[in-house]
This record gives structure tokens, C-alpha cells and sequence, in this order.
DNA sequence: ACAGACCGCGCC
DNA sequence: AAAGGGCGCGGTCTGT
């Protein structure tokens, strides 16, 4: 069953059948309606927008099942046929279907308000189905420019990846009401421990003062601010050691007595500004740390989230991510996902051979690199994300096919062309002006290009495994009490009761085993899922 | 005073 | 040993 809704007020909208020949009917009650027809029914829900619908029922109590977002599906579309210049908005994408130039952009993303659907220019019923009707056809005959496929893109892929994406956007919506278990108080004593009692009024804790005074008297600078890298600089330079950064990486390397305080410092005043008491005073409620995630955000088909930096929490401080009482957490990444795509993908069976038993990495040192663990994942990663690296000539030799199709996916890229993921996302086109540009800035910006789409093939790829996953997951969890709690690139966090936990692992583990199936079909080498239940998120791995 | 670029660093 | 892809964010710096 497919349902087109389209709010026209507060809780109140229209809904059809696109499925059936019914009259449209109209509810005052949006939220109960469409939790009644999903108990009875579970149709799939089409919309123009999840944000701006599924948060008020997912804040009522309502969830559902399956939905076409129709943004995320003109945005795919829209992608796949080179057209990114163009508006995946529900009304631009109404206007072309009937022939007519797409409306003005709306200004930025309106803040909405929290209780109420998001109603300002929702597009109406009837273009809602005209262009899920439009998207549909477009599935089922996909046209667009030729473009590298390292595999067929048809329907099906099409198909699996808006429906992937339409799910990314209820598990993001879901998953931002939920929240992360964050446990305030073990936060602030990992702060106050780090970096001395809260200050009264902003300004900088004890042991950030402490050591700001130590770095200006190793460099002789009363006042220095170590927060200016300029200042910085100037002040080494004073000292007679010239930097051309302030890099840690570069400032390990100097001897100095300002060097091992300036890193004490950095570290610390990092740990301050991005995850200190201002960060906790305005993200974590209640309990719970809530981003808002944005799903396939990326033109990757990565997410991103606003606020929060909640796909950057530091290890630092993942020992306040705590269960619930008789709760645990389920923490399950998939180890090393970009290279065993990258195997899939190619097909090469020497590669999956080396990633068939568990380390994959382990095995290629064996190999070739005299057991240097180290060594053969840095040639590896350099490979697959664009620099030539003196690995490269063994790795041709060892895993020659899939060497062979990054380099294909780096040639397209250079000579201006498109690629495209395992299930269809598109990269977008080069930036346009070659001309004007000298020889080395043309040739700079065609290995920029090359790089580019050299890891679009992979990091697409590996999101698109991971959205079919997450969307898998969701739905296995849907009916028990386990919940999707965090979600980053290529690892899953499930809250789940002590009692359910061993239920809930292995509907991680089938998950990955399907999204294998579903998005690489016959693999080389398996992208296991592998959860492990703690207490808490530091505990993970 | 404010906006946007740049820096540096956290994560994958 | 070295350094290539994608982000978000808070700080400083620069231009208006």
C-alpha cells in the first residue's frame, strides 16, 4: 500500500492512495490517523520531506515503517542524470513535470516549529503524486550521462537506494529523538579532572591558564596567546626555530621548551572549546546527548549532523556514553568496510583471500610488507584515497584488480567524467572554467579531480552498504524494545535491555549479511558486522 | 560589529 | 616513513 501525505496545517492534511483508485481524504488529525492506518496496513508513506512531517509523530509517539522521502529521491535522481546544478525540491520537481520553469528557491531551511507540521509552502496532494509518479518512471528507465560503473546501475539499485535513503531520514529522525545515553555527571568529573574546576565565568580553567604561563615564559612572550597560531609562529621564530605551522604532528618533531606544554595545551583546549561544560550545557538533555542527524547529507551519501559534532565524539570522552540500568550498549563496526568494498567491488580474489579470514591488513603485511601491520594499512588507505605511494607498485602485483579499478575510477575523474556508487549515487561534475587556468593549475586541478573520484567509488560505496544496513537494522529492531541510538559512517550503537541484547546482536550481525547481499550481491571477502555488548561506549573496542 | 576565510583538530 | 578522501566546529584573522 502507498499513501501520499501532504499537511496543510497544524496536525491536519490530505492523504491518498497512489496505489488504488480512492478519493483523497483529509484528516484535523494527522498524527492518529497515520499511526491507525500504519498499525493496520504498514503502507509505505510518500512525502515531500521527512524532517518536517516525521518529527512531530515521531515526538507524538508515531512510528513508521516505510516511506519515500521525495527530496532524497529527486535529490538521487536528479544526481544520477548529471544534473546537480538543478532543485530537488517537491516544487521545482512539479514544475518541470509539467513543463514549466521550477519557483524561486525558498530562503534556507526555515526553523520549525517544534509542535507543529511544517506547513509553509508544503506542496499539495496532487503534487505529490505526480511526482512520485515521475520518480517511479525514472526509476523503472534510468537515463543519464555515461558515467563509471564498477557495477550495473538499473532499477533495482535505484530503487534500493531511495528506499535506503527514505529510511536514513526516519532512523536519523528516530534516532535524534531517542538520544545517546550521556551521562552528565561522569563528564564533568572527566572535565574538572582534565582541566581543573569549571571557571565561574568562561575565561580559561586552571590548568589551561597554568600551562598558557609556561609557554610564554619557555618562549620569552609575556601574554602569548597559544590559541594564535600566528602569535605562535612569531614567537618560535623570535626563538630562532622557524615553523611553517603550528601543527602537532610537525611540533613532536622540534625540540623545545615550549613544545611539550604547547601539546599539553592544545590537546587540553581542544578538549575545552569542542567538548567542555559549554558543549554539555547545550547537548545533552535529560540524559541524553540528541544531534540532529542529517542522513545522506554528503554527496557521498554520508551523513552529517548539525550541531553537536556528534561524528567527531573523541575517544576522550566516550566513557560518559553509558547504558541504562539493566541496559547495555551494542557497539558493532565494521572492520575495515572500505577496503572490502573495495574487494567486492573488483572482484579480486587475491584481496579477498587476504580479508576472508578476519585482519585483512594482517594478512597483505604478511604478504608483502615483512609482517608490518602499520605499513601495509597506511599503503593501502594511501592507495585507495589517491596518493602515489612507494606501496603502490607491491600492491599492483598483489591485488592487481582492484588496483586496476581505482586507477579506472581516477582516469575518469582527470578526463572530467562521472562515477557512480554500487547502488547508482553519482558524483557530482568538476567545478566548470577550465579555461583562463595555466598548465600547472589545470593539470593540479585534474589529479585534485582524479583523487576525488578515486574515493567517491569507495566511500560511496561503503555509505551505501551502511545506509541498506542501518535500514535493515531498524526495521529488525522495530517491535522490540532495543534502540538505534548512534550512528557513524560504518558503526552502530544499539541501546537495548540486558535481556534482549543477545536477540539484538544478531540482528545486527544479519543485517550487514544482508546489505551485503542486497548491495554487492556475491562478494569475495564477507564486511562483517561485529557487535560487542558493554556497558559503556569507551568499553567498544 | 559582522561575515567569511583560514587554521587546526576531532572523527570515519 | 610518508599523507591521499570526506566532514563539523570553534578559534583567530581579515576585509568591509
Amino acid at each position: 500500500m502507498l499513501i501520499a501525505v501532504a499537511p496543510t496545517s497544524p496536525n491536519a492534511g490530505g492523504l491518498q492512495r497512489l496505489d488504488a483508485d480512492e478519493p483523497a481524504s483529509t484528516t484535523d488529525d494527522l498524527a492518529t490517523t497515520i499511526a491507525r492506518v500504519e498499525n493496520e496496513h504498514h503502507p509505505r508513506w510518500v512525502w515531500a520531506d521527512t524532517g518536517s512531517i516525521y518529527r512531530n509523530l515521531t515526538a507524538a509517539g508515531v512510528r513508521v515503517q516505510r516511506s519515500h522521502d521525495l527530496t532524497m529521491a529527486e535529490r538521487a535522481l536528479l544526481g544520477y542524470s548529471g544534473r546537480w546544478g538543478e532543485s530537488a525540491s517537491v516544487a521545482a520537481a512539479w514544475a518541470r513535470a509539467r513543463g514549466q520553469s521550477p519557483p524561486p528557491e525558498p530562503p534556507m531551511s526555515e526553523p520549525t516549529q517544534p509542535t507543529l507540521f511544517s506547513t509553509a509552502g508544503s506542496p499539495p496532494l496532487e503534487a505529490i503524486a505526480r511526482v512520485h509518479q515521475e520518480q517511479q518512471d525514472a526509476v523503472a528507465r534510468p537515463h543519464g550521462p555515461e558515467a563509471f560503473e564498477p557495477r550495473p546501475i538499473g532499477p533495482r539499485q535505484l530503487d534500493l537506494l531511495i528506499t535506503a535513503d527514505s529510511a536514513g531520514e526516519l532512523a536519523a529522525t528516530e534516532m535524534s529523538h531517542v538520544g545517546l545515553p550521556w551521562r552528565a555527571d561522569i563528564h564533568d568529573r572527566l572535565l574538572a579532572d582534565a582541566l581543573g574546576p569549571r571557571p565561574r565565568h568562561g575565561g580559561r580553567p586552571a590548568k589551561l591558564q597554568d600551562l598558557a604561563e609556561q609557554i610564554a615564559s619557555a618562549l620569552h612572550t609575556p601574554l602569548l596567546n597559544p590559541d594564535s597560531p600566528a602569535e605562535v609562529l612569531r614567537a618560535f621564530a623570535k626563538a630562532g626555530v622557524t615553523l611553517p605551522s603550528t601543527r602537532a604532528r610537525l611540533l613532536k618533531q622540534i625540540e623545545h621548551p615550549a613544545i611539550e606544554p604547547l601539546l599539553r595545551y592544545k590537546a587540553l583546549s581542544r578538549l575545552h572549546t569542542a567538548n567542555g561544560w559549554a558543549w554539555l550545557a547545550s547537548w545533552v538533555r535529560d540524559g541524553r546527548f540528541r544531534p540532529e542527524y542529517v542522513a545522506a547529507a554528503v554527496v557521498s551519501g554520508r551523513w552529517a549532523t548539525r550541531g553537536g559534532g556528534a561524528l567527531q565524539i573523541p575517544h576522550s570522552v566516550r566513557s560518559a556514553v553509558v547504558a541504562d540500568p539493566g541496559w547495555v550498549l551494542l557497539v558493532a563496526d565494521a572492520q575495515q568496510l572500505e577496503p572490502r568494498v573495495l574487494a567486492a567491488l573488483s572482484g579480486d580474489r587475491a584481496m579477498g583471500e587476504a580479508a576472508r579470514h578476519g585482519d585483512l591488513y594482517a594478512a597483505l603485511a604478511e604478504q608483502s610488507f615483512n609482517g608490518d601491520r602499520k605499513a601495509a594499512k597506511v599503503g593501502l588507505i594511501s592507495a585507495m584515497y589517491g596518493g602515489a605511494s612507494p606501496a603502490k607498485a607491491i600492491l599492483q602485483r598483489r591485488y592487481p584488480q582492484a588496483l586496476a579499478l581505482l586507477e579506472q575510477a581516477a582516469r575518469t575523474g582527470e578526463a572530467g567524467g562521472l562515477v557512480r556508487s554500487a547502488l547508482g549515487r553519482t558524483c557530482p561534475p568538476g567545478t566548470a572554467g577550465w579555461e583562463g587556468l595555466s598548465e600547472d593549475q589545470s593539470v593540479r586541478r585534474s589529479r585534485d579531480r582524479g583523487r576525488f573520484t578515486r574515493n567517491f567509488i569507495i566511500q560511496a560505496s561503503a555509505a551505501d552498504w551502511a545506509g541498506v544496513m542501518l535500514a535493515l537494522l531498524r526495521r529488525r529492531l522495530s517491535g522490540s524494545k532495543a534502540e538505534l541510538v548512534f550512528f557513524c559512517h560504518d558503526e552502530v550503537v544499539v541501546h537495548a535491555p540486558a535481556e534482549e541484547a543477545e536477540r539484538a546482536a544478531d540482528d545486527i550481525r544479519q543485517a550487514a549479511a544482508e546489505a551485503t547481499r542486497l548491495v554487492l550481491g556475491e562478494v569475495v571477502a564477507p564486511l562483517p558486522l561485529a557487535p560487542t555488548a558493554v556497558r559503556c561506549y569507551a568499553d567498544g573496542k
